[in-house]
DNA sequence: CTGAGGGAC
DNA sequence: GTCCCTCAG
């Protein structure tokens, strides 16, 4: 094991231990956070919402998505990541259930069944972890992709943390994210679950006006995290998809055709 | 944090 | 299928 390796998960077990410590100590405040949570359902799921290649949005409390059916997977999954989402308990995981919100059928779980692939998260379970409602629903079949354990447990974790670091530092962040699901793609399971060769993650700061994209090739990576920063124009020209097409034309212009990651703390 | 799998019931 | 346990990056 590279030491650097070694010295990013001794970060990770303390920020546990911190969480942990936070929770035992603060427990009379968790009533708190959960009616700060389910105040912000509604909201969540009308704000900033991507354009869909496919037909058919879903939304959930926590988060919408757009189903790909011919894939098995969303395109897309939205959410709003406040900083009243973060810290807070480390529920137990419960098991993956089909979305029967999907119209089509979304894919069942057994499809990753000694696949070799992880049942990736599109919006991370560490995300919600404000209820055990808005985690539980995090585990649903619609919000997952195949991802290898390398890749899942490695770089791309890193990124989800560091954009938890940014909801924090920010005030709340919007995030989109899901795998690039164009060309000839491997499937596994009886019902041909697609597995990206590259996955994105799209983030705007609407209180500071700034966006950032990341395009990630399938597999793990030692480099630093902002060697994957691409213009938003970019990821809508493979993908097709139009980000935040809510905003001022002007604005969204402005900010989708930057790839510079000024403003935004990789510390 | 991100996940997997085995075995008893 | 559910629960409990061990394990790895």
């Amino acid at each position: 094991m590279r030491k650097r390796k070694l010295y990013g998960i001794l970060a990770i077990l303390l920020v546990i231990g911190v969480y942990g410590y936070e929770h035992f100590i603060n427990e009379k405040d968790v009533a708190e956070s959960v009616r700060e949570g389910a105040s912000v359902k509604s909201e969540s799921r009308t704000f900033y919402l991507p354009t869909s290649t496919t037909g058919q949005v879903v939304h959930h409390n926590g988060y919408s998505l757009s189903y790909s059916e011919p894939h098995e997977q969303a395109e897309w999954v939205a959410y709003e990541l406040k900083k009243s989402h973060l810290s807070k308990s480390n529920f137990k995981r419960p098991y993956f259930e089909v979305d029967l919100a999907v119209k089509t059928g979304a894919a069942s779980w057994r499809n990753y069944k000694n696949s070799g692939y992880d049942r990736g998260h599109l919006c991370p379970a560490g995300d919600k972890s404000y209820t055990k409602e808005a985690y539980d629903e995090t585990f649903l079949t619609s919000n997952i992709s195949p991802q290898t354990h390398d890749f899942n447990s490695g770089i791309w974790n890193t990124l989800e943390q560091k954009v938890r670091y940014w909801a924090r530092k920010y005030d709340g962040v919007f995030v989109v994210t899901g795998g690039v699901l164009k060309g000839d793609l491997e499937t596994i399971g009886n019902e041909r679950v697609a597995v990206p060769n590259q996955f994105y993650k799209v983030i705007y700061d609407a209180e500071h006006e700034k966006m950032i994209a990341f395009l990630m090739p399938h597999r793990d990576s030692e480099e630093p995290l902002y060697n994957f920063v691409v213009p938003v124009d970019s990821v809508e020209v493979l993908t097709g998809i139009d980000f935040f097409p809510e905003l001022e034309d002007a604005l969204e212009d402005k900010l989708e055709a930057s790839s510079s990651y000024k403003g935004w703390s990789f510390n």
